[in-house]
RNA sequence: GUGCCCAUAGCUCAGCUGGUUAGAGCGUCGGAUUGUGAUUCCGAAGGUCGCGGGUUCGAGCCCCGUUGGGCACCCCA
């Protein structure tokens, strides 16, 4: 009788990361983290862990958040962080006094929701936030802009539009309609209008805030605005003219779509969408979402906002900022199902061949020296056939193989195979690297 | 958390109204080819039909439960 094993599974929502997911992975990973520096976001990291009361905060419940809970081994009551938003909240009442303002940070790390699993949605996934807090200036809103479109750009996930909309909008248009009280229903009804359309909407706004039908159309009237920004605007303008928090809205999107069009955003990438409403609640200013072209109701694979008391439950220093999240494993999603990631299954650039079994040492040597030259190079480990050596290199899609038997190594030359074109080469091992990297270069 | 659909070899699937030893393609491994791969040819391995229970003379197929996956609510990256 042999041990019964344990079956192999992970838990659901719960996902193994092979090496041809988690190369591509790894890459918005590094492109992430170079456009967040090129705009002087620092990285910080925070505990996965975080005290209950810490993530629950004021509002929300438990159920609310789907958090993983559970007492630690010194009776603490502890929770896995849900978002990194939340974290960076208790961060910065904890540690501003020392970071100064205006601080840039950012953070990439996993998060954990324990919600029902479905397409691009998983109970363990990365986000990528950024944040500017400790200014109210509109240059952080419209930088924020810019880097989620300069982040998308590099990451060449096809076309893409970023959505953007102004809480106090809303809010300025609610208040003109004496709706006010009710705007955090009418708000999440008005979410879903490209999903339901717009009579579902109305009959959500009317069962759940009791408010006259002929109301909730004139919230859909501004909503439902479609075309260049500045058109919006102009149609906007009327219908929040007698609100304060509505003009000054108004000014700011104003202000931060002209800007990012003089800068150069190509104006399919960037539209008004007076729609969006964003579930949490702590956003006060601009909201924005990004959907792809080709893959909408992927969902909003970058979403943000600006807030203007972040860390209200954790200090009394009224923190202001303005920041967004790049969804990291919904990207992924999106680029499997199109199809569009890269078929690696290894980031070694040549195979050496292990040709004669003793010579292994001029193998290791010749690898080695190509690492010097920044070529990330690979020695098969047994003298198999050949056929079988180039066979390993095929799987893994390595595109260059390095084949020296007794006759070459006595010449001090190595054979240099082109596996994408065939074609082979004879170099003298002081040429090699460079020979290596012209062959890389032209695929 | 509620409702619905799905689960057969590593992968994609076939398997008739429940009826003997469960099949295919691709992949893997070995060989044709002891100095050259992704083509071709030959051969092999690999499944307690997700798991547990029930109905039946008999279950991959029917019923219940459970785990995992998908879709719609909900929420969100």
């Amino acid at each position: 009788m042999s041990t019964p094993i344990i079956k192999p599974q992970t838990l659901r929502g719960f996902r193994d990361f092979l090496p041809a997911m988690m190369i591509p992975r790894l890459q918005i990973i590094e492109a992430a983290r170079e456009v967040y520096s090129q705009y002087g976001f620092s990285p910080i990291d925070t505990p996965a862990l975080e005290y209950t009361e810490i993530l629950l905060g004021k509002g929300g419940n438990e159920t609310d958040k789907q958090l993983y809970r559970f007492e630690d081994q010194g009776g603490r009551d502890v929770s896995m962080r849900f978002d990194l938003t939340i974290p960076f909240a208790r961060f910065a009442a904890q540690n501003i006094g020392v970071l100064g303002t205006p601080f840039k940070r950012y953070h990439i790390a996993p998060v954990w929701r324990g919600e029902r699993p479905a397409r691009g949605r998983f109970r363990e996934f990365v986000q990528c936030d950024f944040d500017t807090i400790g200014t109210d200036s509109l240059a952080a809103d419209i930088e924020t802009i810019l880097v989620v479109h300069d982040l998308l750009d590099k990451i060449g996930i096809g076309e893409f539009t970023i959505r953007i909309n102004h809480r106090q909008l809303l809010n300025g248009l609610l208040e003109q309609l004496g709706l006010l009280e009710h705007s955090k229903e009418l708000l999440r009804a008005l979410d879903k209008l490209p999903k339901i359309g717009k009579e579902a909407v109305v009959k959500e706004m009317v069962d759940t805030t009791g408010v006259e039908s002929g109301k909730a159309e004139q919230v859909l009237k501004l909503a439902a605005l479609q075309g260049e920004p500045e058109a919006i605007l102009e149609e906007a303008r009327s219908l929040i003219s007698s609100s304060e928090l509505g003009q000054q809205a108004w000014s700011a999107l104003q202000e931060i779509t002209q800007a990012c069009s003089n800068i150069g955003i190509a104006s399919n990438r960037l539209s008004l969408d007076l729609s969006i409403a964003r579930g949490l609640d702590y956003y006060t200013g601009l909201i924005f979402e990004t959907f792809l072209t080709d893959l909408p109701d992927m969902g909003s694979i970058s979403s943000g906002g600006r807030y203007d008391d972040l860390a209200g439950l954790y200090t009394k220093q009224k923190l202001s900022g303005v920041g967004g999240s790049l969804g990291l494993d919904r990207l992924l999603a999106a680029l499997d199902e199109m199809k569009r990631l890269d078929e690696v299954a290894t980031t070694s650039q040549i195979l050496v061949l292990r040709f004669v079994e003793n010579r292994l040492a001029d193998y290791q040597k010749i690898s080695r020296v190509l690492h010097q030259a920044g070529i990330a190079s690979e020695v098969y480990p047994e003298a198999k056939a050949l056929s079988k050596q180039l066979k390993y290199a095929d799987r893994k899609k390595i595109p260059l193989a390095l084949i020296s038997g007794e006759d070459e190594l006595a010449q001090n030359v190595w054979q240099l195979k082109n596996l994408r074109t065939g074609n082979q080469l004879t170099v003298p091992a002081d040429q090699l690297a460079e020979t290596v990297k012209a062959e890389l270069n032209q695929l």
